[in-house]
RNA sequence: GGGAGCAUAGCUCAGUUGGCUAGAGCACUUGCCUUACAAGCAAGGUGUCGUAGGUUCGAGUCCUACUGUUCCCACCA
């Protein structure tokens, strides 16, 4: 029996319990079922889950429960991407320190216990949203395991030549002190100002025009180049000019890439100002000045300004240009310039020796397998593709930081040569361990160890291999890859797909999985995306299932379409919490009539019970159809809409058939109980893949008695005893159709629905069908007699009868 | 500048490979305490399907162009 009210404050937690105890979600490493695998992202250890994250992972874990469901022996690992750069400007923040102001093994110890806790609050709002992840299988990308095989990962690119050390110019964020990707970059739009200067023609009293906004690199200017088809300045070729103020001679050169509607036409050459400029650096072995330091200052070279950042030294040089007349105008712009999506600092370009895995030689090859992954949406492909064909750098791996995993990497002290370690003693810190041997080219034995470490995707990138034990369980590898299903949401598609494509193609040239789903936003009302600083109470996970319960905020992930992006609406919330309210109640209200039922297969069917089984059935088809789609949301509309139906018209039809059997036989009783206890049941295993608690919370207290299974969430799905009968389904909705009409009478009238009518006349093409669903219609309508005329659909009321009171 | 998504009722959105008179929920109006649910039920009005062409017997759906909007990428002189 199931009580009065349904209390999703104590039931969510009591089942949440129920689940992890009985071991309901876990994968089954004997089954003989086929192995359906998940390859969820680990989030990012980096503060707090937002709404996005719960929308997100929702979606593919809606699917979990649905391969649960049908077939399959899901593998459904939860991780936490807990290493790296975001991690440790976690613990800066916390702790209000920089990392290098303690010893590198305090800050450590200090991230390790941060993430620690962060982690315990991650996992406990997953679990209390009812996430039905195996968390047997946890993992974390900074544990021993992991760095073994990151390291391992790296090993392996190396012997095969896919990854390579060398002194190349990277991504530079000044204020994180270290290289970065180029997928790291994201664009911003600041103001700034080009500022046209007066570049002095040797042996001359004329000067060329050059517009910049970075003044602050004169002191790096290398040459300046014109386009060779720039008529108007095409005569300073193999001249030189005086860069203002640092007054130092650079030549004058020439190519295509300078656009003469840009600013002057002509522009300075830094190392580094933007890409070009290495580009330039490289194609014209220009030399190399560097005017800022590792965290943003000016260096030697910029003599007076020296330790300035560069904005100051910016303004400072501006006041002196317009001083010494050398300043022509200034004219404000706005541009997109790069910044480290971390933390939105501007891109600086420094050449550093810096450790690199090879992803521009083999474009055609990540092209190739953009193409063999199934896309869900397919639309979101072209945002790969968009990507691998604009790279313009190879991936630069190595991180001028502290928490992470390490290189397996000496250097020679002599010779300089590269150690690796062996394979067998992975995982190594080689800060705190040596090689086993000698140099191999000079046969010393004093070593440098890499300080550096790996850049955080470096590992998530092999999630994949890391949980189906590569390398430690060859047969369980085998088993599991490639993975099924990489569900993520459309930001990290440049970094995650991406590079998890560029591991297993190198280290097994395979895809990592068969299929992607790739999700949306939550946006904000304006559709602006919602950020951790745009957050707030009202759409605070915690705050929403409290008020909401996770069931409905689970349903509220499942609106809308894949892969779009949606607008955050707290009126979803409260159709959500309708739903649970009425599905509670409808269950109550069926299983009235269904306890000590016993379902029987010969079941002799009125028309009516026949009709929402096969109504149903092609609603299951429709459902499954969009699973198979991923698109979990189209699925549970098609879902809701029949169960609204099964509850306004269908239980209305039959309620007095099963309140009733000594007017109406008990042959009819048995046939609603029937429909009902298969509708009910299949509509329950289906809505219990949005909402497990409350469904779990029903099917304890009725369906349990006859079915055995120990949670509804370790049943099958299974087809509704019928078949997809079109003219039945057809006939039925004309019934329906006609009650409509009826209620609509009696609402004109101003009657209450229960008020007897004298008679009514139908006019219907399907009289035989009438006929045999007349104590249904009867029944529901309170119609005394019932006559009927041939012709389209049609319905009018001979009198009612108002009883007093 | 290149690419992608979206544009349907006041709001949020469905509308499958083209096929009857374009749907749902919310909101709004009116009524109903009906032996599950008043957090309920019933009934009701609401549309140049962004614009302009095209294909077709037939277009919200396919094609072309345009407009608006969001996102991705490039552009940092």
């Amino acid at each position: 029996m199931l009580e009065k009210k349904y209390d999703y404050k104590t039931c969510e937690k009591k089942w949440q319990d129920f689940w992890q105890e009985n071991g309901t979600y876990n994968f089954d490493k004997d089954s003989k079922k086929p192995i359906y695998s998940i390859d969820t992202p680990p989030p990012t250890v980096n503060g707090k889950i937002h709404i996005g994250h719960i929308f997100s992972y929702s979606q593919a874990e809606f699917i979990a429960r649905f391969k649960r469901m049908t077939g399959y022996n899901v593998f459904y690992p939860f991780g936490f991407d807990d290493n790296g750069l975001p991690t440790e400007l976690l613990v800066e923040k916390e702790k209000g320190l920089k990392a290098y102001t303690v010893s590198r093994e305090e800050f450590t110890k200090m991230c390790m216990e941060t993430v620690e806790k962060y982690e315990k609050g991650f996992k406990d709002l997953f679990i209390s949203m009812g996430n039905s992840a195996d968390w047997n299988l946890s993992y974390h990308t900074v544990s021993s395991d992991s760095q073994k095989a990151s390291q391992e990962s790296f090993l392996d690119l190396y012997k095969k030549g896919k990854v390579y050390y060398a002194e190349a110019p990277a991504l530079w964020c000044t204020k994180c002190s270290t290289a970065i990707a180029q997928s790291e970059l994201e664009s911003e739009e600041k103001e700034s100002t080009f500022n046209y200067l007066k570049f002095f023609i040797e042996d001359s009293n004329d000067y060329v025009e050059i517009a910049t906004t970075r003044p602050e690199l004169l002191c790096a200017c290398d040459c300046i180049f014109i386009n060779p088809k720039d008529e108007k300045h095409i005569n300073l070729l193999g001249k030189k000019v005086k860069v203002p103020l640092y007054n130092f001679y650079v030549p004058v050169l020439s190519d295509d890439k300078v656009e003469l509607d840009k600013g002057t036409g002509v522009v300075m050459c830094c190392t580094f100002g933007d890409q070009t400029d290495t580009q330039w650096f490289k194609k014209y072995k220009l030399e190399l000045k560097v005017a800022i330091d590792d965290t943003g200052r000016m260096t030697d070279i910029a003599g007076k300004y020296k330790g300035l950042k560069t904005r100051e030294a910016r303004t400072q040089i501006i006041e002196d240009l317009k001083e010494n007349d050398l300043l022509i105008k200034q004219v404000p712009i706005t541009h997109q310039v790069s910044v480290h999506e971390r933390c939105g600092t501007e891109m600086e370009i420094k050449l550093k020796k810096q450790w690199f895995i090879k992803t521009l030689e083999n474009k055609q090859e990540w092209i190739k397998k953009g193409n063999e992954l199934i896309w869900h949406p397919n639309f979101m492909k072209s945002r790969y593709m968009d990507w691998v064909e604009n790279l313009m750098m190879d991936w630069c791996i190595s991180r001028q930081k502290y928490f992470g995993v390490p290189f397996p990497v000496w250097y020679c002290k002599h010779c300089g040569e590269i150690i690796v370690a062996d394979e067998k003693d992975l995982p190594v810190n080689p800060l705190t361990s040596m090689p086993k041997h000698n140099c191999s080219k000079c046969g010393h034995n004093e070593f440098i160890p890499e300080s550096d470490i790996m850049d955080t995707w470096a590992t998530s990138s092999i999630t994949p291999q890391i949980n189906s034990k590569w390398n430690i369980d060859n047969e369980f590898y085998k088993k599991l890859m490639p993975m099924t299903l990489r569900p993520n949401a459309h930001d990290i598609i440049r970094t995650w797909d991406f590079y998890t494509i560029v591991k297993s193609f190198y280290h097994s040239n395979i895809l990592p999985w068969k299929e992607v789903m790739i999700s949306g936003f939550i946006m904000a009302s304006q559709g602006q995306k919602i950020s951790k600083s745009k957050s707030n109470a009202k759409n605070d996970p915690l705050d929403l299932i409290n008020t909401y319960s996770a069931d409905v905020v689970r349903y509220w992930t499942a609106t809308g379409s894949l892969g779009r992006d949606i607008i955050f609406n707290e009126e979803k919330f409260k159709i959500g919490s309708r739903l649970t309210n009425k599905l509670f109640n409808a269950s109550k209200f069926v299983w009235l009539f269904l306890e000590n039922y016993q379902p029987k297969k010969d079941t002799k069917l009125k028309p009516m019970d026949k009709w929402i089984l096969s109504k149903g059935r092609e609603m299951q088809k429709k459902f499954i159809d969009y699973f198979d789609k991923y698109e979990v949301g189209l699925a549970m509309n098609e879902l809701e809409s029949f169960f609204w139906n099964f509850c306004d018209n269908y239980i209305e039809l039959v309620k007095v058939r099963l309140y009733n059997p000594d007017i109406y036989g008990e042959d009819a009783k048995e046939s609603a109980q029937y429909a009902c206890y298969y509708t009910l049941l299949e509509m329950l295993k289906m809505f219990g893949i949005y909402l497990p608690h409350i469904t779990e919370e029903i099917y304890q207290n009725t369906f349990k008695s006859v079915e055995k299974s120990s949670s509804i969430h370790n049943m099958q799905l299974t087809d509704l005893p019928s078949e997809i009968d079109k003219e039945l389904i057809k006939k039925g909705e004309e019934v329906c159709d006609i009650v409509s009409q009826i209620r609509g009478y009696k609402t004109e009238n101003k009657l209450s629905l229960k008020t007897k009518l004298k008679k009514v006349i139908i006019t219907t093409k399907n009289k035989a069908f009438f006929n045999e669903v007349e104590d249904d219609v009867k029944a529901v309508t309170s119609a005394q007699e019932i006559e009927y005329l041939d012709g389209e659909t049609n319905v009018t009321v001979d009198g009612f009868i108002v009883e007093e009171k």
